[in-house]
DNA sequence: GCATTATCATACAATCTGTATGTATCCTTA
DNA sequence: TAAGGATACATACAGATTGTATGATAATGC
């Protein structure tokens, strides 16, 4: 007779609980959205009790931003990992783009980041969460492909944003069953444009 | 003595408590999100109860669905009238966009269509309301412009809904404080850039 | 005028969130 | 290594919310 799974230590006890409850958080909000989703049901899928999710985090907002948190931290890991090779500003910017649609293809993220997100955590919370991660990328990018052209540093500002937003719309409209290649396709021609002098 | 307020027809009291509620429910949707928002505030701030608002509507969703397509229809109103006039399909386009960023500035509208829209509502429910509004008209005013270009219908379809998207966050960077001229100078060359051949 | 229906108020049951409290396990330190 | 304390988690509770069921009043149709 063993001991049943004594002996662990604090740490590891917090971090396999965490991911528990992260991981079914994570499924339930995809499946049902984050209002319709209630703490019970989150730990009954996690084999544990509301006690160890609110020892955990603060309350049902915090769970949200750090399942979030994770989510937009693997789409930019997965942006970084594509656009590193050498490449140019501008073909880094639609192999970034393609990029993105792929993570974004993974299922549940359109949910957490582009559409409960900013409901639930803000435009602009959700903003940092992804700021720290995409968006300053995708700006600089743009800066340096626009280089040549001379435009306003806010107007590339703004001109980033706007990007921003046909990436997000088109990982949408993929998720929705629009081809993937369709808008690979637009997405570069509309850069292609914006970005001859 | 007059018979206080009586002798009202049954129509006549059902619009003027629906409007009531919906009044109500819109300036406190707006002021602290659908989910902060409860169903006890709304009525009392109405002067009602809670009874009046479940006769009227379905419930709490239904409410905020016929606020958002209240609102959706202003919108789409302010857009028709500002293009009405007889403007090449470009020169429509920009002008439609600029009536868009001025009509989402009125306060609310950003949260209400989209912000807490696509979550509450979910995504496709909120095309559809805004579907039968904005999301047409811009559609056929960039086939319209892009006429001469020949390009494919399903990439016209794609390109106008990277450009509805440019567009929303257009308006919501607006709303956090951009300059209006910056995004719709911005926005105009994007059109420009897009349409010449 | 009377029966019926629509409008709205009140009462109720179920559920959820966040907190308070209790218990077991781990960690520190003397 | 044996307290003493902190950490991890479970259980119990209070307050609030949603949707429904029931009741009362005013309007409408016959």
């Amino acid at each position: 007779m063993q001991q049943k799974t004594s002996r662990r230590t604090n740490r590891e006890r917090s971090d396999t609980t965490r991911a528990a409850i992260l991981d079914a958080a994570r499924g339930l909000f995809v499946s049902r959205g984050y209002a319709d989703t209630s703490t019970p049901d989150i730990v009954s899928a996690a084999g544990l009790t509301r006690g160890a999710l609110y020892h955990h985090f603060e309350d049902k907002k915090a769970l949200f931003r750090a399942v979030a948190e994770r989510e937009a931290t693997a789409v930019a890991a997965a942006i970084e990992q594509a656009t590193a090779k050498g490449l140019t500003a501008r073909e880094a910017l639609k192999v970034g783009a393609r990029a993105y649609f792929d993570a974004m293809n993974h299922p549940g993220r359109i949910r957490l980041l582009l559409l409960d997100g900013p409901a639930v955590l803000g435009k602009h919370e959700m903003m940092a969460i992804d700021a720290a991660n995409a968006q300053r990328t995708l700006e600089e990018g743009i800066a340096e492909a626009m280089a040549p052209a001379a435009v306003a540093p806010e107007k590339l500002a703004a001109l980033a944003s706007l990007l921003s937003a046909a990436f997000d719309r088109a990982a949408l409209d993929i998720a929705d069953g629009a081809s993937t290649e369709l808008y690979a396709e637009t997405i570069g021609t509309l850069i292609d444009r914006m970005v001859s002098t």
